[in-house]
DNA sequence: ACAAAAACCGACAAGGTTGCCGGTTAACGG
DNA sequence: CCGTTAACCGGCAACCTTGTCGGTTTTTGT
Protein backbone atom coordinates (compact mmCIF):
# COMPACT_ATOMS: atom_id res chain seq x y z
CA UNK A 1 0.00 0.00 0.00
CA UNK A 2 1.27 3.48 -1.11
CA UNK A 3 -0.22 4.77 2.66
CA UNK A 4 2.24 2.33 4.23
CA UNK A 5 5.26 3.70 2.23
CA UNK A 6 4.37 7.63 3.40
CA UNK A 7 4.35 6.35 6.95
CA UNK A 8 7.45 5.02 6.44
CA UNK A 9 9.26 7.69 4.92
CA UNK A 10 7.84 10.29 7.49
CA UNK A 11 8.69 8.07 10.36
CA UNK A 12 12.72 8.62 9.12
CA UNK A 13 12.11 12.25 9.49
CA UNK A 14 10.40 12.17 12.85
CA UNK A 15 11.66 9.03 14.57
CA UNK A 16 10.70 9.98 18.22
CA UNK A 17 6.81 9.88 16.58
CA UNK A 18 3.73 12.12 17.39
CA UNK A 19 0.46 12.17 19.85
CA UNK A 20 -0.62 8.89 17.78
CA UNK A 21 1.91 6.82 18.89
CA UNK A 22 0.89 7.02 23.18
CA UNK A 23 -1.59 5.01 24.70
CA UNK A 24 -1.09 6.77 28.12
CA UNK A 25 -3.60 9.63 28.26
CA UNK A 26 -0.22 11.84 30.06
CA UNK A 27 1.87 11.28 27.12
CA UNK A 28 -0.68 11.76 25.07
CA UNK A 29 -1.57 15.05 26.04
CA UNK A 30 1.92 16.32 26.42
CA UNK A 31 2.64 15.41 22.87
CA UNK A 32 -0.63 16.82 21.91
CA UNK A 33 0.19 20.04 23.21
CA UNK A 34 4.07 19.78 22.31
CA UNK A 35 2.43 19.66 18.57
CA UNK A 36 0.28 22.50 18.88
CA UNK A 37 2.72 24.99 20.54
CA UNK A 38 5.47 23.74 17.29
CA UNK A 39 2.28 24.53 15.45
CA UNK A 40 2.14 28.23 16.53
CA UNK A 41 5.66 28.53 16.55
CA UNK A 42 5.38 27.72 12.34
CA UNK A 43 2.92 30.60 12.44
CA UNK A 44 5.02 33.06 14.13
CA UNK A 45 7.90 31.94 12.33
CA UNK A 46 6.22 32.95 9.18
CA UNK A 47 4.55 35.94 10.16
CA UNK A 48 8.01 37.54 12.20
CA UNK A 49 10.55 35.83 10.80
CA UNK A 50 12.95 33.45 12.68
CA UNK A 51 14.76 36.56 14.35
CA UNK A 52 11.03 38.09 15.22
CA UNK A 53 10.17 35.06 17.10
CA UNK A 54 9.41 35.12 20.46
CA UNK A 55 8.79 32.81 22.74
CA UNK A 56 5.75 35.20 24.04
CA UNK A 57 4.05 35.47 20.76
CA UNK A 58 3.93 31.51 20.60
CA UNK A 59 2.55 30.71 23.83
CA UNK A 60 -0.34 33.11 23.03
CA UNK A 61 -0.77 31.84 19.79
CA UNK A 62 -0.82 27.77 21.40
CA UNK A 63 -3.14 29.00 23.94
CA UNK A 64 -0.89 27.53 26.44
CA UNK A 65 0.83 29.58 29.54
CA UNK A 66 4.34 30.83 29.61
CA UNK A 67 4.59 28.33 32.16
CA UNK A 68 3.56 24.91 30.12
CA UNK A 69 5.85 26.07 27.44
CA UNK A 70 8.57 26.60 29.66
CA UNK A 71 8.29 22.80 30.46
CA UNK A 72 7.95 21.60 27.10
CA UNK A 73 10.94 24.04 26.15
CA UNK A 74 13.20 25.26 28.74
CA UNK A 75 14.69 28.10 26.57
CA UNK A 76 13.94 29.54 22.68
CA UNK A 77 16.43 27.27 21.66
CA UNK A 78 15.04 23.93 22.67
CA UNK A 79 11.83 25.80 20.69
CA UNK A 80 13.67 26.49 17.83
CA UNK A 81 15.22 22.59 17.96
CA UNK A 82 11.90 21.11 18.05
CA UNK A 83 10.42 23.46 15.53
CA UNK A 84 12.92 22.37 12.71
CA UNK A 85 12.23 18.86 13.11
CA UNK A 86 8.20 19.55 13.07
CA UNK A 87 8.93 21.40 9.97
CA UNK A 88 10.63 19.36 7.80
CA UNK A 89 8.19 17.18 9.01
CA UNK A 90 5.01 19.01 7.71
CA UNK A 91 7.01 19.52 4.50
CA UNK A 92 7.29 16.21 3.94
CA UNK A 93 3.99 15.37 4.75
CA UNK A 94 2.94 18.08 3.08
CA UNK A 95 4.20 16.97 -0.48
CA UNK A 96 3.68 13.31 0.05
CA UNK A 97 -0.02 13.41 0.86
CA UNK A 98 -0.50 15.73 -2.05
CA UNK A 99 1.49 12.75 -4.46
CA UNK A 100 -1.36 10.20 -2.98
CA UNK A 101 -3.53 12.12 -3.73
CA UNK A 102 -2.94 12.57 -7.34
CA UNK A 103 -1.91 9.05 -7.63
CA UNK A 104 -5.56 8.06 -7.13
CA UNK A 105 -6.62 10.59 -9.67
CA UNK A 106 -4.29 9.71 -12.43
CA UNK A 107 -5.35 8.44 -15.80
CA UNK A 108 -3.21 5.13 -16.45
CA UNK A 109 -2.88 6.13 -20.47
CA UNK A 110 -0.88 9.26 -19.16
CA UNK A 111 0.87 7.36 -16.50
CA UNK A 112 3.93 6.50 -18.96
CA UNK A 113 4.19 9.80 -20.42
CA UNK A 114 3.69 12.87 -17.51
CA UNK A 115 4.93 11.92 -14.36
CA UNK A 116 7.47 13.93 -14.54
CA UNK A 117 5.13 16.72 -15.74
CA UNK A 118 3.26 15.78 -12.30
CA UNK A 119 6.43 15.63 -10.78
CA UNK A 120 7.09 19.05 -11.16
CA UNK A 121 3.80 20.58 -11.22
CA UNK A 122 3.57 18.93 -7.51
CA UNK A 123 6.66 20.28 -6.46
CA UNK A 124 5.97 23.98 -7.46
CA UNK A 125 2.26 23.48 -5.57
CA UNK A 126 4.50 22.04 -2.26
CA UNK A 127 6.68 24.80 -2.67
CA UNK A 128 4.21 27.44 -2.19
CA UNK A 129 3.23 25.98 0.80
CA UNK A 130 2.91 27.09 4.38
CA UNK A 131 5.47 24.59 4.88
CA UNK A 132 7.74 25.59 2.75
CA UNK A 133 7.70 28.97 3.64
CA UNK A 134 9.01 27.60 7.21
CA UNK A 135 11.38 25.95 5.77
CA UNK A 136 12.81 29.08 3.93
CA UNK A 137 12.75 31.43 6.64
CA UNK A 138 14.83 28.57 8.42
CA UNK A 139 17.35 28.08 5.76
CA UNK A 140 18.11 31.86 5.77
CA UNK A 141 18.66 32.45 8.95
CA UNK A 142 20.80 29.60 9.26
CA UNK A 143 23.29 30.99 6.21
CA UNK A 144 24.54 33.13 9.63
CA UNK A 145 23.52 31.76 12.71
CA UNK A 146 25.65 28.90 14.07
CA UNK A 147 23.56 27.83 17.31
CA UNK A 148 21.13 27.56 14.61
CA UNK A 149 22.55 26.10 11.54
CA UNK A 150 24.15 23.25 13.99
CA UNK A 151 20.71 21.93 14.31
CA UNK A 152 19.07 23.08 11.08
CA UNK A 153 21.88 21.73 8.42
CA UNK A 154 21.68 17.43 10.03
CA UNK A 155 17.84 17.88 9.75
CA UNK A 156 18.33 19.31 6.20
CA UNK A 157 20.55 16.60 4.62
CA UNK A 158 17.84 13.86 6.74
CA UNK A 159 15.45 15.49 4.38
CA UNK A 160 17.34 14.90 1.63
CA UNK A 161 18.55 11.57 1.82
CA UNK A 162 14.97 10.62 2.48
CA UNK A 163 13.55 12.87 -0.27
CA UNK A 164 15.80 11.09 -3.02
CA UNK A 165 14.76 7.41 -1.24
CA UNK A 166 11.16 8.37 -2.35
CA UNK A 167 11.84 9.87 -5.59
CA UNK A 168 13.75 6.71 -6.72
CA UNK A 169 11.36 4.46 -5.33
CA UNK A 170 8.23 6.28 -7.09
CA UNK A 171 9.91 6.55 -10.09
CA UNK A 172 11.82 3.19 -11.23
CA UNK A 173 12.04 4.38 -14.99
CA UNK A 174 15.17 6.74 -13.86
CA UNK A 175 16.74 3.55 -11.95
CA UNK A 176 19.76 2.79 -14.07
CA UNK A 177 20.90 6.21 -14.15
CA UNK A 178 19.99 8.17 -10.44
CA UNK A 179 22.90 10.95 -11.14
CA UNK A 180 20.33 12.05 -13.97
CA UNK A 181 17.27 11.86 -11.30
CA UNK A 182 19.33 13.41 -8.72
CA UNK A 183 20.06 16.60 -11.02
CA UNK A 184 16.38 16.89 -12.08
CA UNK A 185 15.32 16.88 -8.96
CA UNK A 186 17.90 19.22 -7.15
CA UNK A 187 17.32 21.28 -10.67
CA UNK A 188 13.96 21.37 -9.87
CA UNK A 189 14.28 22.53 -6.27
CA UNK A 190 16.50 25.35 -7.10
CA UNK A 191 15.16 26.96 -9.88
CA UNK A 192 11.17 26.82 -7.98
CA UNK A 193 13.04 28.05 -5.00
CA UNK A 194 14.69 30.95 -6.99
CA UNK A 195 10.83 31.24 -7.96
CA UNK A 196 8.86 31.63 -5.27
CA UNK A 197 11.86 34.53 -4.01
CA UNK A 198 11.69 36.45 -7.88
CA UNK A 199 8.22 35.21 -8.86
CA UNK A 200 6.33 38.42 -7.36
CA UNK A 201 9.09 40.85 -9.33
CA UNK A 202 8.79 38.92 -12.53
CA UNK A 203 5.54 38.26 -12.89
CA UNK A 204 3.07 35.69 -13.83
CA UNK A 205 4.27 35.24 -17.47
CA UNK A 206 7.59 35.22 -16.69
CA UNK A 207 6.79 32.68 -14.10
CA UNK A 208 5.44 30.70 -16.68
CA UNK A 209 7.83 30.69 -19.26
CA UNK A 210 11.04 29.21 -16.95
CA UNK A 211 8.35 26.64 -15.88
CA UNK A 212 7.68 25.72 -18.98
CA UNK A 213 11.33 25.72 -20.11
CA UNK A 214 11.70 23.59 -16.89
CA UNK A 215 9.52 20.83 -17.84
CA UNK A 216 11.67 20.55 -21.41
CA UNK A 217 14.71 20.15 -19.17
CA UNK A 218 13.35 18.03 -16.95
CA UNK A 219 11.92 15.82 -20.06
CA UNK A 220 14.94 15.67 -21.92
CA UNK A 221 17.03 13.82 -18.75
CA UNK A 222 14.51 11.47 -18.53
CA UNK A 223 15.15 10.73 -22.22
CA UNK A 224 18.78 10.67 -21.32
CA UNK A 225 18.12 7.96 -18.70
CA UNK A 226 16.40 5.85 -20.40
CA UNK A 227 19.52 5.08 -22.61
CA UNK B 1 33.75 54.54 -21.59
CA UNK B 2 32.40 51.68 -20.34
CA UNK B 3 32.28 52.85 -16.93
CA UNK B 4 30.28 56.05 -18.02
CA UNK B 5 27.78 52.96 -18.94
CA UNK B 6 28.23 51.77 -15.23
CA UNK B 7 27.63 55.15 -13.78
CA UNK B 8 24.29 55.83 -16.17
CA UNK B 9 22.81 52.83 -14.96
CA UNK B 10 23.62 53.18 -11.30
CA UNK B 11 22.15 56.47 -11.52
CA UNK B 12 18.75 55.01 -12.46
CA UNK B 13 18.89 52.74 -9.42
CA UNK B 14 19.67 55.72 -6.96
CA UNK B 15 18.80 58.92 -8.34
CA UNK B 16 19.15 61.25 -5.66
CA UNK B 17 23.10 60.73 -5.66
CA UNK B 18 25.53 59.93 -2.95
CA UNK B 19 28.10 61.84 -1.14
CA UNK B 20 30.22 62.77 -4.61
CA UNK B 21 27.28 64.81 -5.76
CA UNK B 22 27.77 67.37 -3.50
CA UNK B 23 30.10 70.41 -2.80
CA UNK B 24 29.58 72.05 0.43
CA UNK B 25 31.03 70.46 2.97
CA UNK B 26 27.85 70.33 5.06
CA UNK B 27 25.87 68.27 2.41
CA UNK B 28 28.63 66.09 1.39
CA UNK B 29 29.27 65.10 5.41
CA UNK B 30 25.58 64.22 5.87
CA UNK B 31 25.45 62.36 3.09
CA UNK B 32 28.44 60.86 4.23
CA UNK B 33 27.33 59.61 7.69
CA UNK B 34 24.03 58.61 5.92
CA UNK B 35 25.66 56.39 3.99
CA UNK B 36 27.75 55.06 6.91
CA UNK B 37 24.20 54.41 8.65
CA UNK B 38 23.14 52.30 5.56
CA UNK B 39 26.44 50.28 5.29
CA UNK B 40 26.14 49.50 9.01
CA UNK B 41 22.62 48.86 8.41
CA UNK B 42 23.27 45.99 5.72
CA UNK B 43 25.50 44.81 8.26
CA UNK B 44 23.29 44.26 10.64
CA UNK B 45 20.68 43.02 8.36
CA UNK B 46 22.87 40.46 7.13
CA UNK B 47 24.31 39.54 10.40
CA UNK B 48 20.41 39.81 12.51
CA UNK B 49 17.99 39.53 9.67
CA UNK B 50 15.36 41.68 8.98
CA UNK B 51 13.25 41.50 11.69
CA UNK B 52 16.56 41.41 14.14
CA UNK B 53 17.87 44.39 12.96
CA UNK B 54 17.53 47.31 15.51
CA UNK B 55 18.24 50.51 14.78
CA UNK B 56 20.22 50.69 18.57
CA UNK B 57 22.79 48.29 17.28
CA UNK B 58 23.20 50.02 13.46
CA UNK B 59 23.78 53.24 15.49
CA UNK B 60 26.42 51.82 17.16
CA UNK B 61 28.09 50.01 14.43
CA UNK B 62 28.17 52.87 12.23
CA UNK B 63 30.10 54.59 15.03
CA UNK B 64 27.23 57.21 15.51
CA UNK B 65 24.97 58.54 17.89
CA UNK B 66 21.23 57.82 18.40
CA UNK B 67 20.61 61.53 18.02
CA UNK B 68 22.10 61.61 14.98
CA UNK B 69 20.45 58.60 13.56
CA UNK B 70 17.77 60.47 14.16
CA UNK B 71 18.34 62.43 12.59
CA UNK B 72 19.08 61.32 9.26
CA UNK B 73 16.15 58.50 9.64
CA UNK B 74 13.16 59.44 12.32
CA UNK B 75 12.08 55.79 12.36
CA UNK B 76 13.21 52.46 11.64
CA UNK B 77 10.79 51.97 8.84
CA UNK B 78 12.97 55.19 7.22
CA UNK B 79 16.07 53.43 7.73
CA UNK B 80 14.86 50.54 6.21
CA UNK B 81 13.52 52.39 3.05
CA UNK B 82 17.17 54.45 2.86
CA UNK B 83 18.49 50.76 2.98
CA UNK B 84 16.67 49.03 0.34
CA UNK B 85 17.38 51.92 -2.24
CA UNK B 86 20.90 51.32 -0.96
CA UNK B 87 20.82 47.32 -0.84
CA UNK B 88 19.88 47.52 -4.51
CA UNK B 89 22.34 50.46 -5.70
CA UNK B 90 24.93 48.46 -3.83
CA UNK B 91 24.36 44.85 -5.76
CA UNK B 92 24.11 46.60 -8.94
CA UNK B 93 27.54 48.34 -8.68
CA UNK B 94 29.08 45.31 -7.51
CA UNK B 95 27.79 43.54 -10.39
CA UNK B 96 28.82 45.88 -12.76
CA UNK B 97 32.40 46.17 -11.08
CA UNK B 98 33.17 42.89 -11.87
CA UNK B 99 32.02 43.04 -15.12
CA UNK B 100 33.90 45.98 -16.43
CA UNK B 101 36.79 43.88 -14.96
CA UNK B 102 36.74 41.06 -16.29
CA UNK B 103 35.92 43.09 -20.33
CA UNK B 104 39.72 44.14 -19.58
CA UNK B 105 40.91 40.74 -19.08
CA UNK B 106 38.95 39.03 -21.96
CA UNK B 107 40.76 37.44 -24.78
CA UNK B 108 39.10 38.55 -27.98
CA UNK B 109 39.39 35.64 -29.30
CA UNK B 110 37.03 33.78 -26.87
CA UNK B 111 34.36 36.84 -26.81
CA UNK B 112 32.32 35.38 -29.20
CA UNK B 113 31.77 31.96 -28.13
CA UNK B 114 32.31 32.43 -24.28
CA UNK B 115 30.33 35.45 -23.19
CA UNK B 116 27.54 33.26 -21.86
CA UNK B 117 29.73 31.06 -19.50
CA UNK B 118 31.23 33.91 -18.48
CA UNK B 119 28.26 35.98 -17.51
CA UNK B 120 26.73 33.05 -15.63
CA UNK B 121 29.64 32.51 -13.57
CA UNK B 122 29.99 36.24 -12.87
CA UNK B 123 26.21 36.31 -11.52
CA UNK B 124 26.99 33.42 -9.40
CA UNK B 125 29.94 35.01 -7.84
CA UNK B 126 27.66 38.51 -7.61
CA UNK B 127 24.96 35.88 -5.76
CA UNK B 128 27.88 34.99 -3.24
CA UNK B 129 28.12 38.19 -1.97
CA UNK B 130 27.39 40.20 0.97
CA UNK B 131 25.06 42.73 -0.83
CA UNK B 132 23.19 39.66 -2.66
CA UNK B 133 22.82 38.62 1.21
CA UNK B 134 21.05 41.68 2.01
CA UNK B 135 18.92 41.72 -1.02
CA UNK B 136 17.81 38.02 0.40
CA UNK B 137 17.04 39.22 3.53
CA UNK B 138 14.65 41.78 2.16
CA UNK B 139 13.20 39.58 -0.03
CA UNK B 140 12.44 36.72 2.36
CA UNK B 141 11.18 39.54 5.02
CA UNK B 142 8.95 41.33 2.54
CA UNK B 143 7.08 38.00 1.83
CA UNK B 144 4.64 38.74 4.50
CA UNK B 145 5.57 42.60 5.85
CA UNK B 146 3.29 44.96 3.65
CA UNK B 147 4.99 47.48 4.98
CA UNK B 148 8.78 46.41 4.07
CA UNK B 149 7.00 44.81 0.45
CA UNK B 150 5.53 48.93 -0.18
CA UNK B 151 8.96 50.31 -0.06
CA UNK B 152 10.54 46.76 -1.63
CA UNK B 153 9.05 45.99 -4.86
CA UNK B 154 9.31 48.59 -6.60
CA UNK B 155 12.94 49.16 -5.88
CA UNK B 156 12.87 45.23 -7.08
CA UNK B 157 11.35 46.08 -10.22
CA UNK B 158 13.06 49.36 -11.06
CA UNK B 159 16.30 46.81 -10.85
CA UNK B 160 14.50 44.56 -13.00
CA UNK B 161 14.19 46.73 -15.33
CA UNK B 162 17.47 48.25 -15.69
CA UNK B 163 19.25 45.32 -15.48
CA UNK B 164 17.25 43.94 -18.97
CA UNK B 165 18.56 47.08 -20.11
CA UNK B 166 22.04 46.41 -19.53
CA UNK B 167 21.82 42.98 -20.18
CA UNK B 168 20.45 44.00 -23.76
CA UNK B 169 23.30 46.57 -24.48
CA UNK B 170 25.94 43.99 -22.68
CA UNK B 171 24.74 40.78 -25.52
CA UNK B 172 23.78 42.43 -28.88
CA UNK B 173 23.97 39.16 -30.22
CA UNK B 174 20.31 38.79 -28.34
CA UNK B 175 18.85 41.77 -29.88
CA UNK B 176 17.08 39.83 -31.84
CA UNK B 177 15.45 37.98 -29.62
CA UNK B 178 14.74 39.66 -26.12
CA UNK B 179 12.43 37.44 -24.66
CA UNK B 180 14.47 34.45 -25.12
CA UNK B 181 17.60 36.32 -23.55
CA UNK B 182 15.39 37.47 -20.82
CA UNK B 183 14.43 33.62 -20.02
CA UNK B 184 18.06 32.87 -19.98
CA UNK B 185 18.57 35.51 -17.58
CA UNK B 186 15.45 34.82 -15.69
CA UNK B 187 16.17 31.14 -15.48
CA UNK B 188 20.13 31.70 -14.15
CA UNK B 189 18.80 33.98 -11.73
CA UNK B 190 16.19 31.78 -10.06
CA UNK B 191 18.41 28.50 -10.08
CA UNK B 192 21.55 30.24 -8.65
CA UNK B 193 18.90 31.92 -6.03
CA UNK B 194 17.72 28.58 -5.24
CA UNK B 195 21.21 26.99 -5.34
CA UNK B 196 22.45 29.52 -3.03
CA UNK B 197 20.06 28.48 -0.43
CA UNK B 198 20.26 24.48 -0.77
CA UNK B 199 23.84 24.58 -2.07
CA UNK B 200 25.01 23.71 2.02
CA UNK B 201 22.59 21.09 1.90
CA UNK B 202 23.26 19.24 -1.77
CA UNK B 203 27.34 19.55 -1.33
CA UNK B 204 29.46 20.68 -3.61
CA UNK B 205 29.24 18.26 -6.54
CA UNK B 206 25.74 18.43 -7.04
CA UNK B 207 25.95 22.35 -7.08
CA UNK B 208 28.74 22.19 -9.83
CA UNK B 209 26.71 19.34 -12.20
CA UNK B 210 23.69 22.16 -11.71
CA UNK B 211 25.93 24.87 -12.66
CA UNK B 212 27.43 22.38 -15.62
CA UNK B 213 23.95 21.88 -16.49
CA UNK B 214 22.75 26.06 -16.50
CA UNK B 215 25.59 26.91 -18.80
CA UNK B 216 23.92 24.22 -21.07
CA UNK B 217 21.06 25.74 -21.04
CA UNK B 218 21.95 29.57 -21.66
CA UNK B 219 24.48 28.09 -24.27
CA UNK B 220 21.29 26.40 -26.10
CA UNK B 221 18.93 29.42 -25.81
CA UNK B 222 21.97 31.42 -27.45
CA UNK B 223 21.82 28.99 -30.36
CA UNK B 224 17.97 29.23 -30.52
CA UNK B 225 18.79 33.32 -30.39
CA UNK B 226 20.39 33.59 -33.57
CA UNK B 227 17.75 31.91 -35.79
C1' DA C 1 31.25 88.67 13.13
C1' DC C 2 26.81 86.84 14.05
C1' DA C 3 22.39 84.85 13.63
C1' DA C 4 20.09 80.96 11.54
C1' DA C 5 20.11 76.43 10.28
C1' DA C 6 21.82 71.99 10.00
C1' DA C 7 24.18 68.11 12.21
C1' DC C 8 24.81 65.72 16.19
C1' DC C 9 24.45 64.20 21.19
C1' DG C 10 22.85 61.53 25.36
C1' DA C 11 19.12 60.44 28.44
C1' DC C 12 14.35 59.08 29.51
C1' DA C 13 9.88 56.55 29.46
C1' DA C 14 6.98 52.89 27.76
C1' DG C 15 6.69 48.51 26.30
C1' DG C 16 8.24 43.95 24.92
C1' DT C 17 11.30 39.62 25.60
C1' DT C 18 13.89 36.12 28.00
C1' DG C 19 14.79 33.03 31.66
C1' DC C 20 13.54 31.57 36.15
C1' DC C 21 10.93 29.92 40.00
C1' DG C 22 7.37 28.75 43.65
C1' DG C 23 3.00 26.95 43.60
C1' DT C 24 -1.22 24.32 41.75
C1' DT C 25 -3.73 20.71 39.35
C1' DA C 26 -4.11 16.29 37.21
C1' DA C 27 -2.59 11.52 36.21
C1' DC C 28 -0.06 7.36 37.23
C1' DG C 29 1.42 3.26 40.04
C1' DG C 30 1.44 0.41 43.94
C1' DC D 1 -6.58 5.13 48.42
C1' DC D 2 -2.42 7.87 48.65
C1' DG D 3 2.29 9.19 47.61
C1' DT D 4 4.92 10.41 43.60
C1' DT D 5 5.55 12.28 39.36
C1' DA D 6 4.32 14.90 35.36
C1' DA D 7 1.80 18.86 33.35
C1' DC D 8 0.67 23.40 33.80
C1' DC D 9 0.22 28.23 35.76
C1' DG D 10 1.37 33.26 36.38
C1' DG D 11 4.43 36.65 38.21
C1' DC D 12 9.28 38.74 38.81
C1' DA D 13 13.81 40.67 37.55
C1' DA D 14 17.11 41.88 34.07
C1' DC D 15 17.65 43.36 29.65
C1' DC D 16 16.86 45.34 25.14
C1' DT D 17 14.34 48.25 21.72
C1' DT D 18 11.78 52.11 20.01
C1' DG D 19 10.49 56.76 19.85
C1' DT D 20 11.02 61.36 21.68
C1' DC D 21 13.07 65.52 23.24
C1' DG D 22 15.98 69.34 25.18
C1' DG D 23 20.46 70.81 24.52
C1' DT D 24 25.24 71.35 22.10
C1' DT D 25 28.46 71.81 18.33
C1' DT D 26 29.52 72.92 13.59
C1' DT D 27 28.62 75.06 9.15
C1' DT D 28 26.49 78.51 6.24
C1' DG D 29 24.98 82.97 4.48
C1' DT D 30 25.13 87.79 5.06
Amino acid sequence: MVVARRDLALRKIRPNGGPEDFDRWQQRKSSLTRESILDAAVDSLVESGYAGLSTNDVARRAGVSRGAMHHHFPNRIALVRGMIEHVFYSRMRYFLDDFVARLKVIDNADAELQPHVIAVELHWHSVQSREFEAYLRLAVAARNDPELAEAFDPAAKLYDEVWLEEMDHAFPQWRNAPELMRLASDFTQAVQLGLLINGSTIGEDRVRMIQNELIGIVMRLAEAAKR
